[in-house]
DNA sequence: CGAGATATATTCTGGTTCGAACATTCGGAG
DNA sequence: CTCCGAATGTTCGAACCAGAATATATCTCG
């Protein structure tokens, strides 16, 4: 049995709707979104299938029953196997053991930040900086709500997590943005030096940036 | 023209690369292993290759010549084009001013935690916090460097942002190992003593385990 | 009571991504 | 001078994934 690859944290919600008890594909998509699980796991309907598909050709899963229900499409229900339950423990260990190595779109973007002038930088990041205090805003409301009813705070740690992240973004865009503005960021008037002279007859001339980037740009 | 989607920001680094000048895939690959951007790009040789075929059909970028050096493989280098220019400025724009959502693989975990029990959590957890410290100090050595050969802020500002991130991790993690430790998570009580009912009896016995949290799971 | 919206449930299609495989040249150790 | 490992470059196939398409049942509102 090839060793499946742990790349789709779909497959491990999966295990862990099914370790609780068989259910067809439908029912964990609509478990996973009443328990708002579908915000820390990417879930679309596509995927889903074929996630199952994979787990059964693995022996992690194995179908129970198929029913049909008056006329509906015939659906197939699935249990977790001994496999599969000792996979799950295996992988969520290793998932709080060992950070995994992600690459967040707003580290790339900071990547190639050059390309952009710092007066069009810092009027996005002050944009970003509300949408941010929205997420934040929002996170909040779903931990209120779950507090409320009385949810153990074990099964919303995900969104205490989410929160500490974006917090630690905004703070962080809060202050490169007012470096920038103040003009207390390292090398701002080079930056905006560069753009000037690159946009200043028209519109940008990427040969004109580029020689001017250039010498910046390699490390020795 | 269909619109590309946007959703690998290896892209992003072709049109940034080649912004500054043409190249051949190749020595894209190797000029952004150079600068360190593949910790911030997610950036494997397979992939390298069909994101360019994609960018040519797209008409974002084109072949500007077809070189063959001595008997090695024949290679094609590729310019940015006008609408190429544009995209890479839209697309950075837009990453800038608008959060994506991200699906961090610890996210996911701290999701399905109650899979495990609290005393393999703490456990897992103060590894994980090694693995986080030495993480930080890889970036800040990485920082150093690039400080040390003159290398203006604006060019690892990535890394100021990795950085800040992984922090704020290690501060959510310690919190949360230390207050599960000492019996001040609230509901831990509860949580230990499923597991340990659940686990009592030789190994985990998946029934037991899925009727006493199945209450706690579903949100009324 | 009929029309449109919503819920139930799965399949299909085609693009994307990964990892390995391939093929050549170069530099250095012996 | 020759063999081996690293560097130079690209291609391939299989798996993966997102989003749309499909098809029926039920709800709802005038």
């Amino acid at each position: 049995m090839a060793a499946r690859s742990r790349n789709n944290p779909l497959a491990l919600a999966v295990l862990a709707l099914l370790w609780e008890r068989p259910m067809h594909p439908y029912e964990m998509s609509m478990t996973l979104r009443e328990r708002r699980k579908d915000e820390s796991v990417r879930l679309n309907f596509g995927s889903l299938y074929s996630v199952v598909d994979s787990l059964v050709k693995h022996g992690l899963i194995e179908a129970s029953s198929t029913e049909r229900d008056g006329n509906r499409p015939t659906r197939t229900v699935y249990r977790i196997t001994d496999a599969g339950a000792t996979e799950a423990i295996d992988w969520l260990t290793d998932l709080v053991r060992t950070p995994v190595k992600e690459f967040p779109q707003f580290e790339a973007a900071l990547s190639f930040l050059p390309l952009l002038g710092p007066d069009d930088v810092v009027r996005l990041l002050r944009l970003r900086l509300g949408s941010l205090e929205r997420q934040v805003a929002g996170i909040e409301a779903t931990l209120a709500d779950a507090a409320a009813m009385g949810l153990p705070a074990i099964f919303s740690l995900e969104s205490e997590y989410e929160v500490a992240m974006v917090r630690a973004e905004l703070a962080f865009v809060t202050t490169l943005a007012t470096s920038i503005a103040d003009g207390s960021f390292e090398g701002v008037e080079l930056w905006r030096d560069l753009h000037t002279r690159a946009t200043e007859h028209g519109r940008l001339d990427p040969d004109e940036l580029a020689e001017a980037l250039a010498p910046y740009l390699s490390p020795p």
